[in-house]
DNA sequence: TATATTGTTCGTAAGTTTGCGAAAAACAAA
DNA sequence: TTTGTTTTTCGCAAACTTACGAACAATATA
């Protein structure tokens, strides 16, 4: 309890966690993930949330490195971050999978 | 955008996701994943933070469904609940998997 | 130059999260 | 009954999140 700290692994999947622990930015990773057209007109349309909510939702997976944006005046194209979702997936996947979970531990 | 909510998946895995977004809960993830001998003693030795704040992480987790814990007077022992953690391992695992990454949006 | 289109930023309100120490609960042991 | 052990709950402060409408910016078009 003195100076420990998290491994890089916990706090880049948290990082990643936290960027998706609210289901509309699930749904906008969904949206950018089957999409070839991902202006953010059609994410707002797929949302009941109002525009100045989504831009913000946006932000936050930008800054989470799970999307990117591009300018395509006078629109903006949204989409997935392949790189990091790759490395999201692998994270993610490491995580449960290691299955670790077979302890008898609470029967 | 008039009443579109969104599914019970992206609300599931959003949830998840939620209890997953903090690097000290990530930590005890990892570590109860790891362990078999998981009480709440063992697992405040592993953190930098307060007792009082491990509590309250733990009740997260386990509001989440992602662990149990279970009285074993005078202490606690904590753990992965397997069904849940099956749940959430196949939806990130769905989610990330999927292939949809495929499309040349945004180079 | 005015007007329209598309998104972002600002300001604000309400609610949630994270963290702590102190106090309480639950029980066993002296 | 007092004391000790282990964990949770309480009360609080500070910071962050979510959401909105209004204002702004950037650029096309009339």
């Amino acid at each position: 309890m003195e100076d420990k700290k998290y491994t890089n692994e916990q706090t880049q999947i948290a990082r990643f966690a936290k960027a998706m622990g609210h289901p509309a930015r699930m749904a906008i990773l969904d949206f950018l993930a089957s999409q070839e057209n991902c202006y953010f007109g059609d994410i707002h349309e797929e949302l009941p949330i109002a525009k100045a909510t989504v831009s913000q939702h946006l932000k936050e997976l930008k800054e989470a490195g799970l999307i990117q944006g591009e300018i395509e005046t006078p629109k903006v194209k949204y989409c997935i971050n392949r790189e990091n979702w790759a490395l999201a997936s692998k994270l993610f996947t490491n995580f449960f999978c290691e299955c670790r979970t077979k302890k008898t531990c609470c029967g």
